[in-house]
DNA sequence: GTGAAAGCGCTAACAA
DNA sequence: TTGTTAGCGCTTTCAC
């Protein structure tokens, strides 16, 4: 039993109005007298009516959609920025139009949103060709990159200070007397990795201490467990390691326990960045840097909603503060 | 530096053709001359022209856009499932508009997915009340309830054997000859809860077994936690406990293990369910039961399309096979 | 193959 | 406050 589609005439008939009284009656902050809009309620109740969000968008150029764009949802940071980032642009009255991209795809993925229509866009794509933000600039479109910069970009971005959390962790490895201090490395264009790396050297400069080995993980647990090896091959393996986030640091820890047989932190400390859920399961118990997703999900909506509103889109940047939380792995 | 909106006609007075010829030229399968194609192209490049998705949508009757609705993200089975399937459908030619939602506000995002013309649904969240779905069946939109069912409704529904699933981990551990073999439950009126438990009792059953206790987690960790603790404050605790999804599986391992200073599988086994990412990892090595995740999402794509595709909207019910994944917690 | 014209369902002036 | 009118940007007959 499908019902054919109700149009606002429809129920203009029905409740003996004219069409525009119907959609006044729909549109929020429109004047209607009271006994009209019960009449046209009754009638668009009657027949089912709901009004046509698409035709709406058309007519008033607001189209309430925003774009989201997500790499990889295997890291654990990710689902959890996307549940928040949903709720929030969810309760601002905004729809979530979601798009998941690989490097090779972002040009369609881009060109999709903007057919959509979408009014401001996120990105937390990893690899990230610094022309798309600009193409959404260029339309007038906001766009706010989560958790990643580009200098040279019109696109505002939301970050954890990333360079004080490396440091932060660069000057605890230190203080705790470990001799080699490795660092395994994340995607290595990536702003995060960059300034978690950089950060950290500074920490341990602060010391008097250099960085002992580094390998990359590329942001992937099997990245990650192939760095390791590679640091434990060494002739001198490392007594310390600051891998570039959680999600490797999960699998660094997994092969030094199982496969190396070694013991977190008696032979070896490892420390995290993100705080993830899952750093805090006593399995892993992981020390790390966390970054404070609520906040950050506050800054980007707030930049993004804040741009669509006054149809500006100039570049803003928030920077928010890390915290070291310390568990049991170092 | 903010273009104006450049439409179809625009492109076609520079074009120097009508306004339909543009939009032939980027309507699939619509026949125009290699010539006008050219020109059309030229100008729409030259313009920076995009074909307003809205627009079409409006005239055409068809959004492409597939509504997916998602409880959580914090049980890793849904971000791995919603990345899947978003990809899948990005390649089928839809864009998925995404909504969070808790009990409460269920009929409101589904109204707004019905408002924004979604051409069908995809719901994976937990608490759901059946009459969403007929919403959605009344106006002519196929729904595939994903990893759950309603007997009385007209959404189709994907979901792997939870009986059979149920019914392996209930031979397994009374073959392994347990004595006090304990079920820690999911949600309790969730559908996968429910088959995954008559499943496993049967399967106790066939081995002349009956469950030793039973607790409630509801499918969130501190469920799991607390549920853990009861069934360890027992007079008799349990040798063996059967976790209704892997999500609870682990915390209620942090607890055995950090808690209760017990050693898993030696003083006691523990068995999963989902067989997410992390139960392969090396801390958790979880004997579980294999969700196909792949042949849901294809199987849920797969309904989804074809019935958009017909305008029909029949029920149907795809059960894919469930598989056991020994490892090392029983 | 092409252009003219109609109209998808709606909002937003404008007059009344 | 209300109805009338004019489109939003597009697809799709329909003649040519």
């Amino acid at each position: 039993m499908v019902k054919p589609t109700v149009t606002s005439s429809d129920v203009a008939r029905v409740a003996n109005v004219s069409q525009s009284a119907v959609s006044r009656t729909f549109t929020h902050g429109a004047s209607v007298s009271a006994e009209t809009r019960q009449r046209v309620m009754v009638a668009a109740d009657e027949l089912g009516y709901r009004p046509n969000a698409l035709a709406r968008s058309l007519i008033s150029g607001k189209s309430g959609i925003v774009g989201v764009l997500v790499a990889y949802l295997d890291n654990q940071f990710y689902p959890t920025i996307l549940e928040r980032l949903s709720r929030s642009l969810q309760e601002k009255g905004f729809r979530v139009l979601m798009f998941m991209t690989d490097t090779g795809d972002q040009d369609v993925v881009v060109n999709d949103m903007l057919q959509y229509q979408v009014e401001g866009v996120v990105m937390a794509s990893a690899h990230l060709s610094s022309q798309l933000a600009r193409r959404c600039a260029d339309n007038g479109i906001p766009v706010v990159l989560f958790n990643r910069y580009i200098a040279a970009s019109p696109a505002s971005s939301v970050t954890s200070d990333n360079l004080e959390g490396g440091r932060l962790v660069g000057n605890l490895l230190a203080d705790k007397g470990y001799q080699r201090i490795a660092y395994i490395a994340g995607y290595e264009d990536s702003s995060t990795n960059r300034d978690r790396e950089a950060g950290f050297t500074k920490g341990l400069a602060e010391r008097g201490v250099v960085c002992h080995a580094r390998t990359v993980g590329a942001y992937t647990a099997e990245g990650a467990a192939r760095a390791t090896r590679e640091l434990f091959a060494l002739r001198e393996p490392p007594d310390a390691i600051f891998v570039a986030n959680d999600h490797m640091a999960f699998a660094v820890m997994d092969v030094v326990r199982h496969e190396l047989g070694l013991s977190i932190p008696g032979d070896i400390a490892i420390v995290g960045y993100d705080d993830v859920p899952q750093a805090s399961w006593k399995a892993y118990d992981l020390t790390t840097v966390e970054q404070p997703s609520v906040a950050m999900v506050d800054a980007t909506v707030e930049i993004l909603l804040g741009q669509i509103e006054e149809k500006s889109v100039t570049r803003r940047a928030a920077v928010l503060p890390a915290r070291l939380v310390e568990r049991g792995t170092a």
